[in-house]
RNA sequence: GGUCCUGUAGAUCAGUCUGGAGUGAUCGCCACCCUGUCAAGGUGGAGGCCGCGGGUUCAAAUCCCGUCAGGACCGCCA
């Protein structure tokens, strides 16, 4: 039907009869001889010089033939890709009219996301949605390239499974055939993959929907994809390359360049350094250790067992107090007792050192002022400036509580105080590893496990767990790594990966640790641990985020927009109104009966 | 389950704090004019349950209560 794509033509095709197809972007229209008509096809938009008696308006689905020529002297536009050229000597074949578009499609408005949802159909004829759509199949694309380079095997995995009481919320799907029974639609394809690893496919992996009935979020849908790996015979090292490898090709197929960073951190350090288990590392800011230098100290507000601060550069000058109150009040929304806050500025020989707001001097020249400042001895002040290589006009945080309050308010403080936007242009790519294996105790004091429980200790760690002597204490629980692993992109979990137990007296143990006993371990887990009695392989995996990764790489803060059809935040679609009830004949088929509303 | 923000013309928004006639703006739409525009230009026109329901008031887009929808976040997401 066409020769051509409107974006792709250019001084290199004048001469040439060409036939384009698409639809109407803006006409202008000068007379009823002469009318411009910019058609738009997924490539981009070409200037057609039409009659303009024809009646042609926005998003009418044309095909226009005609000769492609350069633009007369002096009416070249450089902004447009094609603007060196048009069509001319016209003929268009009208096929298909269209009414007026529900919202505009130009790239300057921000239109209701509601209504763009609605008419998800026009929305997506933006170039917006036309580049984040073809970054995800570029995504796709060189994943697979990737993997299969690799030697690893793509295997689909079933959508209908049996329901495993695992971390998140299972859809279900009742059963035709078996009223009463229900299957669950999978959460991730762990426990299929680690079958395959059973069944001898050695490298196993998969572009995998995966569905989770929990709230959502703008890095969270109840479906999304994820690349699923799997290998056996490997180490962890060995998956953090491969996955390496399918992540770096997939950023080089869509930004043109290959990431700079692949870092690695541990856990603890990036608890300690950023506050956060998937630390922003595209800037500074880092939280620093002042625990030793209130060891002693006179002032209450630091009489706690741990003292962290950060210091934001320039702060003294650019927060007004009205914005420091803000803070405060968000530290303490987030669990603080309060935030301590003191600028840095020089010392004033010649001022009045009896001042109410006396600050607290260092040899370094630099002193604290106003804030908490009154309450730190000059020692105390000179320490901290030091600690947190403060320069005058520095504003310095500091927060003391709990080791783990302490970590988790400044994480977030820092984040408000020095994050940059999400399209930055930078892409820093960060491992996290040896995520301790419990993250706490519930009431029971029984710990909870922070991947699941088929995650590897760490090897130096393993007698802690399986000591010889007597059960070990909840605390001492809490201090064994595992050999589980997340891949971090400025700030943004990108997925999460583990060595699996494959060592039948390994995994007795963390059952028997965490409370599961042998017969509900054999419900939950039975067909994954009755596999592994007949020969089970070393084997470990991790699985990425496809769409949190898509919507980083082309700079959207919301996955939605690299999503064809998204849901709403509560779970709907305005284009087809799901959900929607069903027939009471196909209810009666399934058994089922609908409680009236509470 | 919770906190916060938003809802006014087809679209994007003023107006709401401090109540006084749907007072509007820009874009789009419709008609006409216009032979080099490109966010074309000109003239004229149509278009409104101010999300919905209730309350206060002489009077409500505006204040109060409820509710629905959307968004950000907390909980949750092994």
């Amino acid at each position: 039907m066409r020769s051509d794509l409107c974006g792709h033509l250019n001084s290199d095709d004048v001469g040439r009869c060409v036939t384009v197809c698409g639809w109407v972007d803006r006409r202008r229209e000068h007379s009823e001889h002469l009318a411009f008509v910019d058609l738009r096809d997924h490539s981009g938009v070409l200037q057609c010089v039409v009659d303009g008696a024809r009646d042609l308006r926005a998003e009418y689905v044309v095909a226009i033939t005609g000769t492609l020529r350069l633009r007369p002297e002096g009416t070249a536009n450089p902004a447009l890709p094609t603007g060196d050229v048009e069509l001319q000597d016209c003929d268009v074949e009208l096929l298909s009219r269209a009414e007026p578009p529900p919202f505009p499609l130009d790239e300057r408005t921000e239109v209701d996301e509601t209504l763009r949802l609605r008419h998800r159909y026009v929305d997506l004829r933006k170039p917006r949605m036309q580049r984040n759509l073809r970054s995800r199949a570029a995504v796709n694309r060189a994943i697979r390239r990737a993997m299969d380079a690799q030697g690893f095997v793509e295997v689909e995995t079933p959508m209908l499974i049996a329901s495993t009481p695992e971390g998140a919320r299972d859809f279900v799907v009742p059963s035709r055939k078996e009223p009463g029974a229900f299957y669950a639609l999978p959460q991730s394809p762990q426990i299929f993959k680690q079958l395959t690893m059973v069944g001898g496919v050695d490298r196993y992996y998969q572009i995998a929907r995966c569905l989770r009935d929990e709230d959502l979020r703008a890095d969270r849908q109840f479906e999304f994809s994820q690349l699923d790996v799997e290998a056996s015979f490997v180490q962890r090292d060995d998956v953090l390359g491969f996955v390496t490898t399918a992540v770096a090709e997939a950023t080089a197929e869509v930004t043109g360049h290959d990431p700079e960073t692949f870092d690695r951190i541990t856990w603890l350090d990036a608890m300690e350094r950023f506050g956060s288990d998937k630390p922003d590392t595209r800037f500074g800011m880092e939280l620093v250790e002042l625990t030793p230098i209130f060891a002693d100290t006179k002032a209450r507000v630091f009489q706690a067992p741990c003292v962290k601060g950060i210091c934001l550069s320039g702060g003294a000058e650019s927060l007004p107090r009205s914005r420091i109150d803000e803070l405060v009040a968000m530290c303490q929304r987030w669990g603080a007792k309060g935030l301590a806050w003191m600028r840095v500025a020089t010392a004033d020989p010649a001022s009045d050192s009896s001042n109410e707001d006396a600050a607290a001097s260092g040899a370094s020249g630099l002193i604290l002022e106003a804030g908490v400042a009154k309450f730190l001895s000059s020692a105390e002040a000179a320490a901290v400036i030091s600690a947190l290589d403060a320069k005058v006009g520095d504003m310095v945080f500091l927060v003391a509580d709990e080791r783990r309050l302490v970590r988790h308010v400044l994480g977030l403080l820092r984040l408000e105080l020095g994050r940059p936007p999400v399209n930055d242009g930078s892409f820093n790519y960060l491992w996290v590893l040896d995520f301790p294996l419990f993250e706490g105790l519930n009431a029971q004091g029984e710990p909870i496990p922070s991947h699941h429980p088929f995650t590897m200790p760490h090897e130096d760690d393993l007698p802690m767990l399986m000591p010889p002597d007597g059960p070990l204490s909840g605390e001492d629980l809490l201090q064994i790594r595992s050999q589980a692993y997340d891949l971090v992109l400025n700030g943004w979990e990108l997925g999460s990966g583990s060595v699996r137990i494959h060592r039948r007296d390994v995994q007795q143990r963390i059952f028997e640790v965490l409370g599961i006993a042998a017969d509900e371990a054999q419900k939950r887990f039975g067909f994954l641990l009755d596999a592994f009695r007949y020969g089970a392989p070393p084997h470990a995996g991790f699985a990425v985020g496809l769409d949190r990764l898509t919507a980083l790489l082309v700079g959207e803060e919301n996955i939605r927009e690299v999503i064809a059809f998204p849901k709403t935040q509560s779970g709907a679609d305005p284009l087809t109104d799901a959900p929607s009830p069903i027939a009471e004949t196909h209810l009666q088929e399934l058994g089922l009966r609908v409680l009236p509303p509470a």
